[in-house]
DNA sequence: CTGAGTCGTTGAACCGGTTCGACAGCGGCG
DNA sequence: CGCCGCTGTCGAACCGGTTCAACGACTCAG
């Protein structure tokens, strides 16, 4: 494999030279960088990365701390990956994805040894035993999701509590008085998934200003589980008009659970959920919902983090907590209880 | 940052002897150790991971390159990534994951740079673009997926023309004379995936042998055409008994339209899947199927792998070519044609 | 008492880049 | 004509590890 001293003996230059050539960060005179670069071309010269990472303390490279739990739902988790790799890719980064079951001792492996320039933490718990680590990591670190004590650290999430005042919202200004919501299993509430409960307490303060009754639970991650929480649910609450789903499980297994039930959806029952466009297309889901936004979130996460990475000025800037307000969209899922039924659809 | 320097002096030893005793490479008097061990340990020594490379030529991270193409299944890709990236971890290196959807390009960069000790590729194509630079590389590789030429690489996949077998073999022993199979979508064919056809055409063969009336087609990757074509092909073939799957998107959407076609399973029409385990557990599909074991051959691809990146002798045995044998889960989905009603399961 | 062999330790070189300070050569200006 | 300043190039140092050859001290055999 090529050297820059490869190159430069072939291009007839110093090896200092021959680094200035390549990187501009000196005049060169014409003719020498002509000759340098077709040196470097001709012997298929590449950078050795760890020699590079070692004269600059820079490695190009990001890593990305992902935690997968059985009872949550791992196919949601792909469009977070792919929206930080993307992204770090197109600004010149790769990125090191590290699943690791101890992502405190992790977290200290990567950045204590220089491995990377910066990281994005994700399934942020409520008090997130790497948040010590971080703070303390000579590297910057951008968060998905919101911990409890934010400081010194740059946070990017979805409103979740604007997200439950939405649903509430939308279905009372429809005429709906009594609602259900789905969150969670309560597992992921013990470990501290805060999104849960931020959802969950906003709707519900809502629910009581506006004179709904809103029946929260704790829902399954699996199938069959969730099928069955579906219909006793439906079972023990007849006067229910509305649901709303912020558990990706429980949204997937609706659909079958409504036609055996023969609960026409909006007619008999309004459905809002809380996923990704990504996994609405690829379930079909046909209900409306608040997009939740992975692949810009750890998009926005990225890019921040590699500000702070490549300006030292940004580095000491102020903090930031960026919350997407939730976006509801629309599928025609949500209709005024009660309505008359409209003339079957053409099917 | 505490560099090995500073370990060494606050041991009162050189550097080299720091090292020493820190690798035991080299014999060093307890007295010396403990006081190199005390100081690393005082000042919270890591050694740094550039440096290390760059003395070592060796940076202990796997590349792991995935590509995602819309019309597959996203979900069922985590599987084989997590296989990767746990058994990796196992073995002491972590990974580096590439979604680059210029695989060629990105394997370049990432293995001339020597940014990885190996590389561990997915989503093979027939004629793969990136194998004549996988081959060309200083670093060994190893494929989930088989391509048209193995030579010179490590190659792990499932059988998927004995898959094919089984799943007729299967039915037909219980009777069936007329089956469908629904593969991936044609784009799947075109761009190079052999297992769709690998599995088709070993399937219409053993077909033909047995007398078997096997209608395979291509399916749909989403939803809703995947419902669509479901429900197409049993207006079409009114006669068939069985359905043999091996496209994920289908799988998960015939639960509901058996039951909006009121046909039971397995008394109206014998089901097979091809899928992962938990594929099967997330969307509590009530298939018998045959089980793909993505974190097997993903945890194969890198044990054999790091084989190779350890062991000088291992780098010269000859190329291995592993097929996993299709295990066929049992799921009660599989039953002779016609066969008398059962009563009714409670509910 | 001397020479060989062991053991533990050290200084120096090396891996492959980047970057700083110095300097040669040149044109322009006073 | 001499000096200044600019341009382009170079040598050397440095980043933080690992490893090799050498060497001093000590043991032990002859």
């Amino acid at each position: 494999m090529a050297t820059i001293g490869d190159v430069a003996r072939e291009a007839g230059v110093s090896r200092s030279t021959a680094s200035y050539a390549l990187s501009g960060k000196r005049p060169i005179s014409e003719e020498v960088r002509r000759r340098v670069l077709a040196a470097a071309e001709a012997l298929a010269y590449t950078p050795n990365a760890g020699a590079r990472a070692l004269a600059t303390s820079q490695t190009k490279v990001l890593g990305l701390l992902a935690q997968f739990h059985e009872d949550e739902f791992a196919p949601a988790m792909m469009q977070y990956i792919l929206g930080v790799t993307d992204t770090a890719r197109d600004l010149g980064y790769d990125t090191l994805l590290v699943t690791e079951a101890d992502g405190a001792r992790a977290l200290r492996r990567i950045t204590d040894s220089r491995m990377v320039d910066g990281v994005v933490l994700m399934n942020i718990a409520q008090d997130d035993s790497r948040l010590p680590f971080l703070r303390a990591a000579p590297q910057p670190g951008a968060l998905v999701g919101l911990p409890g004590d934010c400081s010194g650290l740059d946070v990017f999430d979805l409103d979740f509590e604007e997200a439950g005042r939405v649903m509430v919202e939308h279905l009372h200004r429809l005429g709906h008085r009594e609602l259900i919501l789905i969150s969670q299993p309560e597992h992921v509430v013990e470990r501290g998934g805060a999104y849960v409960w931020r959802l969950r307490d906003a709707a519900l303060e809502r629910a009581r200003q506006l004179g709904v009754t809103l029946h929260a639970v704790y829902g399954e991650s699996r199938q069959p589980a969730v099928g069955r929480l579906l219909n006793g649910l439906l079972d023990a609450y007849p006067s229910v008009t509305g649901l709303l789903i912020n558990n990706e499980a429980a949204a997937a297994a609706l659909p079958s659970v409504t036609y055996q039930r023969g609960l026409r959806v909006p007619e008999d029952l309004s459905v809002i959920g809380r996923y990704s466009d990504e996994f609405a297309a690829t379930f079909s889901l046909p209900y409306s919902f608040i997009e939740s936004a992975p692949d810009r979130l750890g998009s926005m996460a990225v890019r921040q983090l590699v500000r702070r990475v490549e300006s030292p000025v940004a580095r000491d800037e102020p903090f930031v907590v960026r919350f997407i307000s939730p976006e509801l969209v629309s599928r025609g899922s949500t209709a005024p209880p009660g309505a008359p039924l409209p003339p079957p659809p053409a099917r």
